[in-house]
DNA sequence: ATAGGTGCAAATGGTTTGCGAAAAC
DNA sequence: GTTTTCGCAAACCATTTGCACCTAT
């Protein structure tokens, strides 16, 4: 399929299958962030013949239409989550995997200075820490 | 091998070996990020018997030993830089795939900000914009 | 009937690992 | 002599793709 400038012209005309409208519901009553495989086993529970070839396709699908966000918090895979209207960032702990999701008006003002700086268009904003969290900073760190 | 909270000890102790000093080499001579692959084809123009397993060998360690950084600026591989004194974040072009390094003295305060309310101790800190720069925000957006 | 989506199984490709040989201490 | 690292090939695992079938228009 192809997009073109105006999105959501495109949008509601391609999300005419039961497995998009599926897996997007899912994703939509998701809080937080999942990867391929738990959105997979959601799945399956309502439609049980579900590939998972078909996930990853409509994962790719809907992050072209900007409807969901991808990002790397670990080196094994991808994550994915319904884009809010509001960017917001991740805090991960190093030593238990914690995520921590949060909002930042400063942000916004960082992309604002690059934007400028760097004569870029920016379309997504991402901040990532990383380090020890509350429970984890005392603890010997585990290697 | 085993990482204490004293690093710098270990840090000399286990740089004792050829392919650990090319490789380390290589990414201190080069500027900005590369991928296994990439530090693979310099490493076995000096060293031809290198094998690809200890490039990935000792990426890993030198993350563990905090000497570079591993990040995933697209969905294909991890590329890998030497960590410098200072903090800096990446600027990637949706359209053609350039990266521009920049640095922000923002993200630090937001740092701070951060690791206040969340009680967190932060590590990292890593800025990923994405979005079409100067040359490509005026094409039609190649899908 | 035509175009696009799906399911399945096989392929891809970056990264990791088991193992015997070589190097470091 | 013991421990660690290396090179090689095989394994691993997330993701993608080829193809035949299905579904909606």
């Amino acid at each position: 399929m192809r997009i073109n400038s105006n999105q959501r012209i495109d949008l509601k005309d391609k999300l005419d299958t039961r497995q998009r409208r599926l897996l997007l519901a899912i994703l939509r009553n998701t809080r937080g962030h999942m990867d391929a495989r738990q959105l997979y086993q959601r799945a399956i529970e309502k439609d049980p013949h579900i590939s998972l070839a078909t996930v990853y396709r409509n994962l790719r699908l809907f992050k072209e239409l900007e409807l969901i966000d991808e990002m790397h918090l670990d080196e094994a895979r991808c994550y994915y989550e319904i884009r809010s209207s509001a960017d917001h960032h991740h805090l991960v702990c190093k030593s238990c995997g914690k995520v921590i999701d949060f909002e930042s008006p400063t942000v916004a003002q960082l992309v604002e200075e690059v934007q400028h700086n760097c004569d870029f268009d920016i379309t997504k904003a991402m901040l990532y820490l990383e380090g020890y969290c509350r429970e984890c900073k005392g603890k010997a760190k585990t290697s």
